[in-house]
DNA sequence: ATTAATATTGAACATTGTTCAATTATATTT
DNA sequence: AAATATAATTGAACAATGTTCAATATTAAT
């Protein structure tokens, strides 16, 4: 009833957390709902409110995670001795396996409208940006370039998968993302 | 109370289009509820439920009404004397300019997700991405190329859109989207 | 043991979308 | 003109949402 301190507040925070995002994998960003991720940790919503500040709160902290996973798995897939276009096409490729094996946590952290503006949510954009603007320095003749090229291969990901979700990469006649996103690297890297 | 007959059911339907619109406008996607428009249009919400299946129906009535909206200044911007390339790029800004105008129609049409796939949902589609395809087509080698070329251009402007609207084309330094779209055109259109 | 501090609850509130029997205004028929 | 049929409109009701907060129960400190 009160003060069992099974958990500690951090530990609280990481079973809502995983608990939430396991429903936005099972059922979508829409069951995301406070009762539903207090009765899978076997607390009340009331609890969750000590803990996150609002439901936009665990939603920014799920994705945070997403965020992180995601520019650890590009740290990996990192190489040395390879070319920069290797690696932007690697890095790109990587976004769309993401939304391939995560389609609703990529919903959640890209499709929904979110604004919260927090500086764990700040660092964990720039943990993955500055990773695409890394990889796009020497293929640029000036830093604001990069940054430049980085902000558009973001935002063509971004759209097409976007499209791609709701179906409007089959108008007309379907065109599978892997296809556009060569078709578009192809003159984006000449 | 019954049977007023003020409006027809088609009246009706515009009467609400035009209200909710006009909510969206003012207050967001979010201040769009049923209730609201209702007491818009001096009725009850049961009334709504009697002209659309439902509250995606309204969205996707106006939705449609905004694609229709920018598939005509479209039709307006075409000179038949034009470069394909001049042609690209002032739909590409008429893009920018509709975001910039109306963030928060766009914002309905674009940033939410919305699967509600009636046929007049479909044709507006078409009325605005057969001008697009249109366009690419001295572009490019073939029909399937201008419509990927087509559909690379439209996941980019919302890409662009998108990261704009939620501020993160001010990661690291802000990147106004025209300069983007600029400096994305002038390699996609080589 | 008593007191203080605090984690947790669960009921409550306002708002949502949505449904549908009841009501009432208009057409139609007699 | 009266009676009947039809259909538009209501408004109350339901379930589900986010959110708050006084009450309560448990642990820590005295």
């Amino acid at each position: 009833m009160a003060r069992r301190k099974d958990h500690s507040r951090e530990e609280l925070k990481q079973l809502a957390i995983q608990a939430g995002r396991q429903i936005v994998i099972e059922q979508g960003p829409s069951a995301l709902t406070a009762r539903k991720v207090a009765q899978a940790i076997g607390y009340t919503p009331g609890t969750l409110y000590n803990v996150f500040e609002n439901i936009d709160g665990l939603i920014a902290a799920i994705n945070i995670e997403s965020m992180h996973s995601f520019a650890d798995s590009l740290r990996t897939l990192h190489q040395p001795g390879e070319t920069s276009e290797s690696r932007i096409r690697r890095i790109a490729q990587a976004y769309l396996d993401f939304h391939h094996a995560e389609p609703q946590l990529w919903s959640l952290l890209f499709a929904q409208p979110l604004n919260y503006n927090s500086d764990d949510y700040h660092a964990a954009i720039h943990a993955i940006f500055d990773q695409v603007c890394d990889a796009m320095i020497p293929l640029s003749s000036s830093p604001t370039l990069a940054r430049q090229k980085a902000k558009i291969l973001w935002s063509t990901l971004h759209g097409i998968c976007l499209l791609q979700q709701s179906g409007k990469l089959n108008v007309s006649e379907p065109d599978p993302a892997e296809d556009l996103l060569t078709h578009f690297l192809d003159q984006f890297l000449q």
